[in-house]
This record gives structure tokens, C-alpha cells and sequence, in this order.
DNA sequence: AAGACGAGCC
């Protein structure tokens, strides 16, 4: 009784006291150490009822082989299986099921299934088991084969079967079947019932990228708990809405029987770090120094990218070194955000170091490798990278990996390369490699190279209005404005408009996001009249604006207007205007920065003596 | 007797 509230200290106490004790109140000693999360004590106990020469039972191993499986010890768990195939007991249902969990969670599913096919007596329990092993070791059709054998052998599912099937939906990308999981549910009323499925569901449908249905199923949820919220947090941030994954957090402190945990941090950072919310970001960083979280892997990498990716290199160092890096992880931060700022001589120590250390790395690793490589121009390293994680790793590269190769030569302007790279591709390219060509295209005004491109793209993936906008950048680019017509009205044939670009600013503990054109910002005029009298200060420094980022024909002036309307100037002047002379303005925008506005910022750097990062 | 959420790359 005393294990089941949670009292697992006075239980033990009247345990010790015990003059004569049966198998029950073994089991249930071990059993209560083990639900409290104390398999240590657990273990303990065991080792006590070893001493006193008493044989386990089929509840005391089971028992013991979910403990392995909480703390990770393999060794000892397949020294239990050995122990009940001693004893006989390895078919008991119980047995069996905490063999295939063990297995599971170690990623044994060979040993798993093994263990289920030589059951003779198959529970509720051994079928959500071998379910729920596929499930979580990404194997989700495997998953969905074994949920049909069970309704075949007309075993009813319950509550944890449509969890772990919500999960297998949102692997598979299988829009559809999420409707039926939902459907199945209600039907059975369980999203009332119980809080884990309905969260299932919430976390299902963001998955698939339908976060509106998220949204919609969060809100009915009869009660929700710290997951809850952080499954939206992290719904919302997964989905590119980063703001709103702000709004949710806001409004989650705002709710009284809700308190913020790790997995709350881990889903607000990386939220902060993509509109580059430094500030926000650090005061979270000092929420999690006071809860003693600040060297958990998690929420440590989260903040080495955040202060990464928020271009605070030095601190993302201090803070890698302090987090345990035995994994991967934090190495693919640290690297990925190094890559991320040019420093990609940097992010080929790091890796150097990564190995020395022994730490293997994995497909990430190499991801951020090459991109770092890709973005400082380092052709000859990406070329070696590629070609380690084949030969001496063993990774098959994935269709990113290729991407990023195709972003390598390309933008290094060997464009024929790039293009019989992909020609030489084992599998078919998707739409990003035809774009990462048409990408570079763009930038070194190859128009025939990006023909080809564009044409393959709108082939395989023609909503995407980001390729409409590249390729008709290219053909303003030489003045081809036919080309720029043709695209745009195929582009508005097909309903698709322009993503708009943004930039954004932290002022006051607060973020301010302008648009490009922006009129409706209460300084919206004092801005434009400033602009355009530091467009003229900048001239006289010798900045001549280059047209070629504009992509309408209209004449020079009007170019010359849509050029300093863009949403950077707009967010720089904001700060120029709300801060004290000589700090340091700091803007972050979604798409790429222009390459006159590029120009423009360090004219205005140097006139008005700010850094602007 | 088991179980939900959560990072890094794009």
C-alpha cells in the first residue's frame, strides 16, 4: 500500500522489520522501488533475497528485467533471460512480455520477435509490446503489419495500442490513416478518458504537418498536463511557427496547474533560437541555472544553439565544453553552428576533435560537415567528408546528403559538376536537389543551367513558390523581363504566392517583426523618412545600389524605393531609432539576406559606428 | 506487469 502512494521509504521500513516474508512481499518490495524510479534499491533488494537463498519467481524477473531496461544494463537483463530459460520461465506471459520491452528499448528487435514467436499464450500486453517495439525503433510499418495480426487473432485494442499507433501514423506521413486513429478514438471516447492519448493525438497531427487539427484536438483536451503544452510548443516550433510556439509557452505560464519542466525548455529554445529571441533565450538559460538543468544534454545543446545560432560563438563553446558530449549531439550543434557563420575550418577541428575523443559520429554529423563546408567554400573537405561517411563509416547518404554536395559545388560555381552529380545519383533527386542547383544558378547568373533546373523542379514539385521566385530572380537578373512574366503568370495560374520576407529585432524585451514594405508599424513613417536620409548619407560614402536585387522592371527610382523598403532596413532603422548611439543592433530575418542590403549594413555600420549582426 | 511528450541537420 505504503509503495503504491509513493511512501516507498516506509514501506521498507516495515519490510526490514518483517521476521518472516513470502514471495508476494519481495515482489512487491522490488516491484515499488522500481515504479518510484529507484531501480538502484531495486537491484538492492534482489541481491538481499539472493543472499537469503530464495529463488526468484516469474513476477520477481519480470520485475527485475523492466529495472534493466530503466537503468540500461544489458548485461544484466540477458543474465535474467538466461536465469529464466534456467528455470523454465521464459514462457510464462509475464516473463515474455518484460523480454520483449527489455529487448526493445536496447533495440534487440531480432531477440524481441524471437521471444514472441515462441510464446504459446499471447496477452493484450505481448501484442502492445511487439507493437510498440517496431514503433520506437522506426520501424512503423513492421508496427502496423503486427496491429493487423492482432485484430486477425481478435485481440481488442486498448488505450496504449492506439498510442503507439498514433506514433506509427505520424512516422508513416500517412494523412489519412491519422483521421482513422482520431475516429477510432473518439468513437471510444478515450480522448476523455485519458490525457496520454489525446496527446498522442496532438502530437500526431503535428507530425503530419496538419498543426491546425493539432491545434483543434490540444484545445478539446479535457485536461491537459506539462506534456500537453509541450507537445503543442514543440508542434508549432517543428512546423516553422515559431511565434506561435511563443504565444502557447506565454500562455501556458499563464495556466495555474501547469509548471514548466525540462521538456518545456527543450521545446521553448529551440523556438527562441530560430527567430534569434537571444534575449528570451537567456532568460530561460537562468530559469534552467536555478533548476540545476543547464548541464542536461538536452537543454544544453538546445542553448549552444541558441547562443550559436544567435552568432554568440564563444558562449556556445564555454557552454559544449561544460554538457557531457559521449554523444553526438551537442558535437553536430557546435558544428552545425560554426558551419552556420563561415567557420567552416573551425567545424573540421571540432570534428577532428569529435574523433579523438571517441565519439562516433552519425548521418547529422556529416550533414552539418558539408554544410559548414558548403557555406565557407570548402570543396575539397566536402568532397572527403562524402566520401568517409561512405567508406569508413558506412552511411549510405541520404537525399540531404546529396543535396548538400549539390549546394557545395554549386556554390562554388562548378555548376557542370553539380549537375552530372545528381545525374549520378543511385536514387531519384527530389525537388531540394533540383533546387539547390536552381539556387545556384541564381547566384552565378547561369540562365540555360537554370532552365533545366526549373524545369525538373516544376515536374516534381510545382506549389513550391520559392523555385517560381528564384528562377524569375535569374531572368530579371539579365534583364530577360519576358522570362520573369512567363514565370510569374504560371506561378499565379497555379495560385501561388510569394512567401513574404521578414526581419526581426529585440528591443525591450521585446521582439519587433517588420515585412518587407511595412506600413503599419506605428513608426512606419518616422522609418521611411529616416531611410531614406541615411540612403543619401550612405551615397555620399561611395554606396552605389545595385538593381540587381530588384526583380521588377520598373525604373530606377522605383527600384531604388523597393530596394530600401526591404524588411532589414526597415528593422535596423527601427533600432537605430530606439537605442542609444553605438549599441549593437542585432537582426535576424527567415530568407537570405540581399546582396545590397548586405552592402548597404556595412555602409550604415560604418556611419552610424553600430555593429549590425 | 508495459506506456505518452521533448534536441542536433534541412
Amino acid at each position: 500500500m505504503y509503495c503504491r502512494f509513493g511512501f516507498v521509504d516506509n514501506a521498507y521500513t516495515i519490510f526490514k522489520d518483517m521476521p518472516f516474508r513470502d514471495m508476494g512481499c519481495w515482489n512487491s518490495m522490488i516491484s515499488g522501488f522500481c515504479q518510484n524510479g529507484n531501480a538502484k534499491e531495486a537491484l538492492n533488494i534482489l541481491d538481499d533475497m539472493i543472499m537469503e537463498a530464495i529463488e526468484m519467481d516469474s513476477v520477481t524477473v519480470a520485475t527485475i528485467l523492466s529495472t534493466c531496461a530503466q537503468m540500461n544494463d544489458i548485461l544484466r537483463g540477458m543474465v535474467i533471460h538466461l536465469f529464466a530459460i534456467k528455470h523454465g520461465l521464459e514462457f510464462n506471459v509475464f516473463v515474455s512480455n518484460a523480454l520483449i520491452n527489455m529487448y526493445a528499448k536496447f533495440g534487440y528487435l531480432k531477440c524481441a520477435q524471437n521471444v514472441f514467436d515462441h510464446m504459446d499464450v499471447r496477452d493484450l500486453v505481448s501484442w502492445n509490446s511487439i507493437i510498440a517495439a517496431y514503433e520506437q525503433n522506426d520501424y512503423p510499418h513492421d508496427a502496423l503489419k503486427f496491429f493487423h495480426l492482432m485484430k486477425l487473432n481478435k485481440v481488442q485494442p486498448d488505450l496504449l495500442t492506439l498510442v503507439s499507433l498514433s506514433s506509427c501514423v505520424a512516422q508513416t506521413k500517412d494523412v489519412l490513416c491519422g483521421k482513422s486513429v482520431h475516429g477510432f478514438i473518439i468513437r471510444r471516447c478515450w480522448i476523455t478518458k485519458d490525457t496520454v492519448t489525446g496527446n498522442g493525438v496532438v502530437d500526431m497531427y503535428a507530425k503530419l504537418g496538419d498543426i491546425g487539427s493539432a491545434r483543434k484536438a490540444f484545445e478539446e483536451l479535457p485536461s491537459k498536463d506539462v506534456i500537453s503544452w509541450n507537445t503543442m510548443i514543440t508542434g508549432y516550433g517543428q512546423n516553422g511557427f515559431a511565434s506561435e510556439a511563443i504565444n502557447v509557452y506565454r500562455w501556458m505560464k499563464e495556466s495555474e496547474n501547469v509548471k514548466p519542466n525540462q521538456g518545456t525548455w527543450v521545446s521553448i529554445l529551440p523556438a527562441y533560437a530560430h527567430l534569434g529571441a537571444l534575449r528570451d533565450g537567456m532568460r530561460i538559460h537562468g530559469q534552467v541555472i536555478k533548476e540545476n538543468l543547464d548541464l542536461d544534454v538536452f537543454v544544453g545543446t538546445c542553448l549552444i544553439d541558441l547562443y550559436g545560432k544567435c552568432g554568440r560563438l564563444i558562449e556556445a563553446m564555454s557552454l559544449f565544453y561544460e554538457v557531457p558530449r559521449e554523444t553526438s549531439v551537442p558535437w553536430n550543434a557546435i558544428i552545425s553552428c560554426h558551419g552556420l557563420h563561415g567557420l567552416g575550418e573551425t567545424s573540421l577541428k571540432l570534428f577532428e576533435d569529435m574523433l579523438n575523443e571517441g565519439v562516433e559520429p552519425d548521418h547529422v554529423t556529416f550533414l552539418s560537415l558539408l554544410t559548414a563546408c558548403s557555406h565557407s567554400g570548402l570543396v575539397d573537405q566536402g568532397r572527403w567528408c562524402f566520401h568517409a561517411m561512405q567508406q569508413e563509416y558506412g552511411f549510405k547518404p541520404t537525399l540531404k546528403h546529396y543535396g548538400c554536395m549539390v549546394d557545395l559545388f554549386g556554390r562554388a560555381g562548378q555548376m557542370e559538376i553539380a549537375y552530372n552529380f545528381i545525374e549520378s545519383m543511385p536514387m531519384k533527386p527530389d525537388a531540394s536537389i533540383w533546387g539547390a542547383l536552381l539556387g545556384a544558378c541564381r547566384i552565378h547568373g547561369n540562365v540555360e543551367m537554370g532552365r533545366k533546373a526549373s524545369s525538373r523542379l516544376f515536374e516534381l514539385d510545382s506549389e513550391n513558390v520559392g523555385y517560381y521566385v528564384l528562377l524569375s530572380n535569374l531572368y530579371a537578373n539579365f534583364g530577360r523581363w519576358e522570362g520573369v512574366d512567363e514565370v510569374r503568370s504560371l506561378a499565379r495560374d497555379r495560385g501561388l504566392s510569394k512567401t513574404p520576407g521578414w526581419s526581426s529585432i529585440e528591443l525591450n524585451n521585446r521582439i519587433e517583426v517588420f515585412y518587407t514594405g511595412n506600413q503599419s508599424h506605428p513608426q512606419s513613417e518616422e522609418i521611411h523618412k529616416e531611410l531614406a536620409i541615411l540612403n543619401a548619407k550612405i551615397k555620399g560614402l561611395g554606396y552605389i545600389p545595385d538593381f540587381s536585387f530588384v526583380l521588377q522592371d520598373v525604373e530606377d527610382d522605383e527600384k531604388e524605393n523597393i530596394l530600401t523598403s526591404h524588411s532589414e532596413r526597415l528593422a535596423i532603422m527601427y533600432g537605430i531609432l530606439n537605442t542609444p548611439p553605438k549599441t549593437c543592433i542585432r537582426i535576424f530575418k527567415n530568407l537570405r539576406v540581399c546582396g545590397d542590403c548586405h552592402n548597404v549594413t556595412k555602409f550604415i555600420s560604418k556611419l552610424t559606428e553600430r555593429r549590425l549582426l
